[in-house]
RNA sequence: GCGCCCGUAGCUCAGUGGAUAGAGCAGGUGCCUUCUAAGCACUUGGUCGCAGGUUCGAUCCCUGCCGGGCGCGCCA
């Protein structure tokens, strides 16, 4: 019995009280059981009796015998206690217990997914770092966050679309542009330019393409410096995010809103709302009707569009391909869009609790020798995606920065992290799916396998450190969905270092393999279900976090 | 000045109103002739920044204050 099975039967129980005329209150539908902290308190623990007893009238303690003695007569259930000021805590059979083993293992890659989500399209947006340069480390947080968090919806029944924004338009591009014109020329970098070795690489390779390009006018240059430098950086980026394991269903240009006429279109619908008004020979969004600090600015008064008029057209194009949910990820240095992003979404006449959500991520500092690391372009000390994942891999990278929550500012160890020791917990929760691979594997050799679902006797997972486990499997498909809702991929991070440690403790006081001679005994089918119950797990949470769950280290 | 985030063990951090606040690392003591010791057991370590408030119950919610980070452009 799972504990979103055991919820069903306590809320049954109410029911049955209530229909039995001796407690007088409304069933509420968010009954929920958790799992206590003291094993003393049984499998399981619900507070329902003290949410009940006012609308009851009666003492806590009261109702919660009422719904014990009810509880008492359900199958599965061994043992119902009142406790403390009126805790159910709830002892469940073992063979009930047990056969959460059984359905992780049977359900096998599904174990875990739930459709909380389902029905809901939603478009997750994140990292859109601009093709000016490589991927650095703050937007590595977002590819590894923001890639979790995908697969944590989808796994929850969502209808996800991860997508990359990307400006190839305005004059950002046009500095990148001029910069890689000068790097070709051997000329300095020009005022607010880019550069690093990148750019003249990539320069090198514009020239290459382009037999003769030096020669030709000037704005032809730039044009084609332009054109082929995003493509060849875009490459570069999409190349280093593949690495990472991280690829979107679409990679949107900004120059294609500007193409299509969509800007025009973005502002004679908020100009029909009437909330466009001009200004100073602007043309400006009157924001501050939806909570603004400030009014915000359309079309600049040299007629130039703002990168805010793009942003306005690029959410009713999401808009208007069906998305019911436009999430998009920004750094904490980005905090500041909020406000006028949700007035633009409220100004097109959409709910902006509803239809946007804007999540934000707190920065990560580089520490080397326990010393910040400051991030200098000039000075070359910028550290980028593929740096990262060369000095400690992907799936330590991965991991470390989608442990943390985003909330937290990540104090990131170079050092630390390319000793690539067990001070990462990654190890820890790898390790654990390792040594039940090891460990099938061996079983397998000896001829042991698990059989069918409806051979193995599970009530003989008796032991405490089976329990443990057994309730530590039942607690992934909550996990994931409760994840999957506050947007926090990290607590499925920390679910598995705990299971991980529950599965090690389990490992080092239950022998599975029979010894020497021994024969297997029908316990020791039940614990092969168990291992391989907990494999289930971990590959499916290292699935979500996009970390390999390796047969062997 | 205004806004957002943070303040929990020596360090890095979990903790969606519940019972005695947790993990990893670091420190100490033990455990490998049989399933992976990248492990396990025991142990050291806390005024949950401070002060009020709401609640049967607050690390969590509200208010104020203190400290740290980041923002507040007709830039992108």
């Amino acid at each position: 019995m799972t504990p979103e099975q055991l919820a069903d039967v306590v809320r049954a129980a109410v029911s049955a009280a209530v229909a039995r005329g001796t407690l007088a209150v409304e069933v509420p539908d968010d009954v929920v059981v958790e799992r206590p902290r003291n094993p003393e308190h049984g499998d399981y623990a619900t507070n329902v009796a003290l949410r009940l007893a006012k609308a009851a009238g009666r003492p806590p303690r009261e109702v919660a015998e009422l719904l014990a003695a009810e509880l008492r007569a359900t199958g599965g259930i061994s043992r119902v206690d009142v406790a403390g000021p009126g805790f159910l805590n709830i002892t469940l059979a073992k063979a009930a217990l047990g056969q959460i083993a059984v359905q992780a293992v049977t359900a096998d890659a599904a174990y875990g997914r739930t459709d909380v989500l389902a029905g809901q399209r939603i478009n997750l947006e994140f990292v859109s770092a601009n093709p000016t340069g490589p991927v650095h480390i703050g937007s590595t947080r977002w590819a590894a966050v923001g890639d979790a968090l995908g697969r944590l919806l989808s796994a929850s029944g969502a209808e996800v679309t991860r997508e990359y924004y990307f400006n190839d338009a305005g004059a950002q591009i046009d500095r990148f542009a001029r910069s890689l014109q000068a790097a070709a020329k051997g000329r300095p970098v020009p005022e607010d330019g880019y550069a690093g070795a990148y750019i003249d690489d990539i320069a090198a390779q514009v020239v290459a393409a382009e037999p003769g390009l030096l020669e030709r006018p000037d704005a032809e240059q730039l044009e084609i410096f332009r054109r082929r430098g995003v493509e060849l950086m875009f490459a570069e980026i999409r190349g280093s995010l593949a690495e990472f394991g991280v690829v979107f269903d679409v990679y949107f240009s900004e120059r294609t809103l500007h193409e299509s006429g969509a800007l025009e279109k973005a502002i004679a619908r908020l100009r029909e709302q009437g909330h466009v008004y001009e200004s100073d020979g602007a043309v400006w969004l009157r924001t501050t009707d939806f909570g603004d600090d400030k009014d915000r600015v359309l079309v600049k008064s040299d007629g130039e569009p703002t990168y805010f008029a793009a942003d306005c057209a690029y959410y009713l194009n999401k808009r208007e391909r069906g998305f019911d949910k436009v999430v998009i990820m920004l750094g904490a240095d980005h905090h500041g869009y909020i406000g006028r992003y949700k007035a633009l979404v409220a100004a097109a006449g959409d709910d902006p609790d509803e239809h946007l959500e804007i999540l934000i991520g707190q920065l990560v500092n580089l520490v080397r020798n326990g010393e910040p690391v400051r991030m200098s372009k000039r000075a070359g000390t910028v550290v980028i995606l593929a740096d990262l994942v060369e000095a400690v891999g992907a799936d330590a990278a991965r991991y470390a920065l989608a442990r943390a929550s985003v909330d937290q500012q990540i104090d990131l160890d170079l050092d630390l992290w390319s000793r690539q020791s067990n001070d990462n917990p990654v190890f820890y929760v790898q390790y654990a799916h390792a040594r039940i691979s090891s460990l099938l594997r061996n079983a397998g050799d000896l001829g042991l396998t698990l059989g069918a679902a409806t051979d193995v006797d599970v009530s003989l997972l008796a032991h405490p450190r089976e329990s443990d486990l057994l309730r530590a499997i039942g607690e992934f498909p909550r996990v994931l969905s409760g994840a999957a809702e506050l947007r926090a991929p990290h607590r499925v991070a920390r679910y598995l270092e705990e299971l991980a440690g529950t599965y090690h403790r389990f490992y080092d006081s239950c022998r599975v393999l029979p010894l020497g001679d021994e024969e297997a005994t029908p316990l020791t089918t039940a614990r092969l279900w168990l291992c391989a119950a907990t494999a289930v797990v971990l590959r499916n949470g290292l699935a979500v976090l996009g970390v390999h769950a390796p047969e062997r280290m």
